[in-house]
DNA sequence: TTTATGGTCATCCAGACCGG
DNA sequence: CCGGTCTGGATGACCATAAA
């Protein structure tokens, strides 16, 4: 495929050096790396007027290029960039913003050897400029951002049940046992040392990190290994067999781990071992707990100390001359005082953890499946080996033709909507239906509605969505287009499209409502929508 | 003599800052 | 404005000391 300068393509706009003074906490928000890298990371503001070109909008496109070498797209309100970082404004004529994203992603390694400075890896913009990628035309483009895009999103999709499987632990956790500082069911109170039998501390040894196991070497874990709550298994550091002369504690499946060392907030991290690990073993920052089982059933440890308001308690117990590094000692932990409902509801918790941890298993698998294929594709579309004939972007998008940042008007989108409406004028009428549904609102008893399964033609609905967008606020984001169609419409996901029409119920001028139907078969009601014309 | 504890020092990353 | 160095926080390495 033929190999394109990024530099002809966009203009690299570099953020502005803020300096310390013009930092507030009111005014437009500052866009730093770490708030690309981890969105938990707070924003600083500033309310002083800086030029117009170092704004960024929902929907740009950004390139941090120290230390951390990556591209984000900026979903959220107007703000300013910061240095280290560019602003990507593109050629709209010659390349998809998509395309550009999926296409410096795979070749950002590469880049890195461009990378500059000693204790910070810079990357000249000269060098970016001239960094290289494919250009095939743009509807090919388009078609390859489009395919990439959905398996993205499906790898989020599976992402996010992950996240929701966490969460579902935490809250069965509270259903079940209630906050266990307050302990609201009473649960009878004892002292740690009658669930915590012993406490086996590793041994400490330097190593080599990031990097396979030799031969003769073991493998001697890291705080990180258990600081998420998961046990990972790849953070260790490669100790040579002969340099081990003190015993050590080699890792087996059922340790309960628990860290005592980090910052306040990372400290009393814990997780079990889920199987044996022969060529690794404990460091002296890590616990191995011993669980009285007649008292106690590990798992429900493991939940408990993860629940936040009991790590506090542990956290209270931690000491150290500084705040980065602050242990906890085994007689201060020992000496909590924790709620021990009984062993058989304990059981039973863990049995509900076991059922909810094979889903996640299930759904991690799939996961690094969607991954591979994820990769896969990736180096296909950019080798220009995958069949893009096949491949049909809905027409809907295809109707919009680039627009140069900003607004779309109505008047610019008239004739895409006009295709639009023709085909879609015909399709089961949602309409018809509402004058019958309106009746029967006004019988509904309201106060005996249940939420029910909404149905949805989505063709239409995404017609209705922008016709209604445009009569009302005359002109749309074509952003908001954009997304839309690529990541709301994709596909039929139930939860998504619910999640899209809930937003919608909120909007100051929403475009579906919610009705209550009352179904003669069933003898209950269920909502509905209706698209608001 | 060994182990647990509570540190300090070193390193790395990310951001602050500055000279040309 | 650009390209680089300085600085501080987070984490890892490692040790002196006290207790067992």
């Amino acid at each position: 495929m033929k190999l394109t300068r990024i530099g002809d393509i966009a203009e690299f706009i570099n953020g502005y050096a803020f300096k310390s003074e013009h930092w507030g906490s009111t005014g437009k928000k500052i866009i730093r790396i770490q708030n690309l890298t981890d969105p938990s990371k707070p924003y600083n503001f500033t309310a002083y007027d800086i030029p117009e070109k170092y704004i960024v909008k929902d929907g740009d496109m950004l390139v941090s290029w120290s230390a951390t070498i990556d591209i984000f797209e900026w979903h959220n309100e107007p703000a300013y960039l910061n240095q280290h970082i560019f602003k990507v404004v593109f050629d709209h004529k010659k390349v998809d913003k998509y395309y550009f994203r999926f296409a410096l992603k795979q070749t950002i390694d590469s880049l890195t050897k461009f990378a500059q400075g000693s204790t910070m890896k810079h990357i000249v913009k000269g060098d970016f400029e001239k960094h290289k990628i494919p250009l095939p035309d743009l509807v090919e483009q388009q078609k390859i951002a489009y395919i990439l895009s959905k398996a993205e999103a499906l790898i989020q999709k599976r992402k996010d049940t992950i996240n929701g499987l966490d969460e579902l632990l935490k809250y069965t956790f509270l259903d079940m046992f209630g906050d266990p500082v307050k302990n609201p069911k009473g649960w009878e109170k004892g002292g740690m040392v009658e669930v915590i039998t012993s406490i086996k501390s590793g041994t400490s040894y330097a190593g080599a990190e990031n990097k396979e196991l030799e031969q003769n070497e073991l493998g001697v874990l890291k705080i990180s290994a258990v600081t998420d709550g998961v046990f990972k298994p790849k953070e260790f550091k490669a100790v040579s067999i002969d340099l081990i002369t003190k015993q050590i504690i080699k890792c087996q499946k059922g340790m309960f781990l628990m860290s005592r060392a980090n910052t306040k907030e990372l400290v009393a991290a814990c997780c079990i071992v889920p199987k044996d690990y022969p060529f690794l073993f404990l460091p002296d920052k890590l616990w191995s707990l011993s669980v009285n089982e007649q008292r106690a059933n590990k798992i429900f440890l493991n939940a408990l100390f993860k629940i936040e308001s009991f790590r506090n308690v542990i956290r209270e117990k931690a000491s150290g001359g500084h705040e980065s590094m602050l242990n906890i000692s085994m007689m201060k932990f020992l000496g909590l005082k924790l709620p021990i409902p009984p062993l058989l509801f304990q059981t039973q918790f863990a049995e509900t953890v076991a059922k909810i941890e094979a889903l996640k298993a299930k759904q991690e698998a799939s996961l690094r499946e969607l991954e591979q294929l994820y990769q896969s594709l990736m180096q296909r579309a950019f080798k220009g080996e995958l069949d893009l004939d096949k491949v049909e972007i809905e027409d809907v998008y295809k109707g919009f033709e680039y627009f140069d940042g900003g607004f779309v008007t109505f008047d610019d989108a008239k004739p895409a909507l006009d295709k639009i409406r023709e085909k879609f004028e015909t399709l089961p009428a949602i309409k018809s239906k509402d004058k019958k549904l309106i009746e029967k609102i006004k019988k509904l008893d309201l106060d005996k509605v249940q939420l029910g399964r909404i149905p949805f033609d989505k063709d239409y609905a995404i017609y209705r969505v922008l016709y209604h967008r445009f009569e009302h606020y005359q002109s749309v984001p074509f952003l908001t287009i954009y997304d839309w169609l690529l990541t709301d419409f994709v596909d039929l996901d139930y939860n998504k499209i619910k999640d899209f029409v809930f937003r919608e119920l909120n909007e100051e001028a929403p475009i579906f409502e919610q009705i209550f139907i009352f179904n003669e078969d069933e003898k209950k009601y269920r909502t509905e929508l209706k698209l608001l014309l």
